[in-house]
RNA sequence: GCCGCUAUCGUCUAGGGGACUAGGACGCUGGCUUCUCAUGCCAGAAACCGGGGUUCGAAUCCCCGUAGCGGUACCA
């Protein structure tokens, strides 16, 4: 990359849906090659196919993108509405004799291809048929080389192009006209993109010398596959950004672990701030391979970022999660459960019991409410009764003599409680619970258990 | 069909001619810690797609296969 003029780079998706994963790294890498530059990022709607670019899924796409706090300096511009340059554009090459109207079908496109090999591509003979579509004219000799900044140089023989189209028979101009007009005219130094794009580069390339501009430079990211190795789609599970926010992951964990894939540092950092991210990235380090969406290491890079938040911040998010207030009770709940979980989604099975009567998990009950359950909850409810206090540590105090008294393993003590105050077996520790129930509900909870073992 | 891209443990990757007995991370298995589940710590199993070259020497460079993927629309 040249250091004398800033980088200025677009993410452009088109408005097809919710903003899928893939979208979402292509989105983080510009993002952080923008930032690690001192550039700036333009967010660029790609809407020239006004059947599917609704309004509802433009806003799918900023939503995401603000979720993940990938912020942009300029637009949303709306490719659309750019429709005057774009005809004047088309016009030049009209008049230059760089392009022509065609008005063959694709019927006859074929049978031409059918004479004329299949490794050449369609060449038109103009006509001057108003509402014929307009073709950029191909060379037959030499080729077009795409310097990519991760594959090298590409090159891809003219003559296997057509003529393709670059504006339909009412002059609405495609994808890859449209396309190369703006990334000019808006003065696009990098182009990061997926690598499905990249065969396409030469057409915007070819569009691009046409018009007398000169291209940008070009990154092609290897694309991201489902865990069947096939392209990533709805069937994998979390596939949208809105359903990973949906399952409970955080935005610096989802960013760091999308940096990751098609992108390693050096060989052994993993876990990464997004400061640190924006230091180190590089699109030319980005790798050449496709990679799979292993929702397995994204759950274990969420734990870890969850582990390290602070406990209001914590609190914080956990409460949005679950749209609750963050308050005093709520904090309470998350400092016994913050260790335990891996996503905000799993955090409410841990501290659920605090806000609700105890789940009717009869599995844990049959497995733990066993002999000596009744003498341990017994002995258990005396103790707590007479406790001194209920913090956690005169909880303890008042409970770790029963095991050594009753003749039980402190297991054959603890989980009956457990399952007496939550109703599973599972739970944060259960002195901090028993702590944060209080002593009239702990007490409760532990008699009404007393009672239906007598039953 | 044609044009193009890619190929290291199950997964993400490091490595770019000798430092490779191929390193790290997730996951998996075992152990320790332990009131459950997790966490944490320790240990272990696990890979250079195949075949030819080039070279004293190839995971690394070249060629050919094979496989996967993308493009080939008056979609984006």
């Amino acid at each position: 990359m040249s250091e004398d003029s800033p980088i200025r780079l677009r993410f452009a998706p088109s408005p097809t849906g919710a903003l899928h994963i893939g979208g979402a790294r292509t989105a983080l890498y510009n993002w952080l090659a923008a930032r690690h530059g001192g550039g700036e990022l333009v967010l660029r709607i790609e809407d020239t196919d006004r059947e599917r670019s609704t309004t509802e899924n433009v806003e799918q796409i900023l939503d995401a993108l603000r979720w993940l706090e990938l912020d942009w300096d300029e637009g949303p511009v709306s490719q659309a509405a750019r429709a005057e340059r774009h005809a004047l554009a088309l016009q030049q090459l009209l008049d230059s004799g760089a392009a022509y109207r065609d008005s063959a079908t694709a019927k006859e496109v074929e049978a031409w291809k059918a004479e004329h090999g299949a490794d050449r591509g369609y060449r038109g003979e103009p006509v001057d048929t108003a509402g014929a579509a307009v073709r950029l004219r191909v060379p037959d000799d030499g080729e077009t080389v795409v310097q990519d900044l991760i594959r090298g140089p590409v090159s891809f023989p003219n003559r296997s192009y057509d003529d393709f189209v670059i504006a339909r028979g009412d002059d609405s101009v495609l994808y890859n006209f449209a396309v190369a007009v703006d990334d000019a005219e808006m003065g696009i130094t990098e182009v990061v993109r997926g690598d499905d794009h990249l065969s396409n580069t030469p057409k915007q390339l070819l569009v691009l010398s046409a018009l007398g501009h000169q291209p940008p430079r070009y990154a092609h990211l290897p694309l991201l596959h489902g865990p069947d190795g096939k392209k990533l789609s709805k069937r994998h599970g979390a596939a949208s950004v809105q359903e990973l926010r949906d399952a409970g992951y955080l935005p610096a964990a989802v960013r760091n672990y999308l940096a990751l894939l098609g992108w390693g540092t050096d060989d052994d950092t993993t876990l990464m701030s997004t400061e640190e991210l924006v230091r180190r990235f590089r699109v030319e380090d980005v790798g050449k391979s496709a990679a799979i969406f292993d929702e397995k290491k994204l759950r274990w890079v969420n734990g870890r970022f969850m582990r390290e938040l602070s406990l209001d911040e914590y609190t914080e998010a956990v409460a949005r999660h679950l749209g609750r207030e963050p308050d005093e009770r709520l904090r309470g709940a998350c400092a016994i459960a913050q260790e335990k979980a891996q996503t905000l989604d799993e955090v409410w099975a841990l501290i659920g019991f605090l806000f609700e009567p105890p789940v009717n998990d009869e599995k844990a009950w049959r497995k733990v409410m066993v002999d000596g359950a009744l003498p341990a909850l017994e002995a258990a409810s005396a103790a707590l009764a007479d406790a001194s206090d209920f913090d956690p540590e005169a909880v303890e105090k008042a409970l770790s003599p029963l095991p050594e008294r009753l003749g039980a393993k402190p297991g054959k003590v603890y989980q009956p409680i457990r399952v007496a105050i939550t109703g599973t077996s599972v739970s944060p520790g259960i002195f901090e619970s028993l702590a944060a129930l209080g002593r009239e509900e702990s007490l409760s909870r532990i008699d009404a258990a007393v009672a239906r073992l007598r039953s």
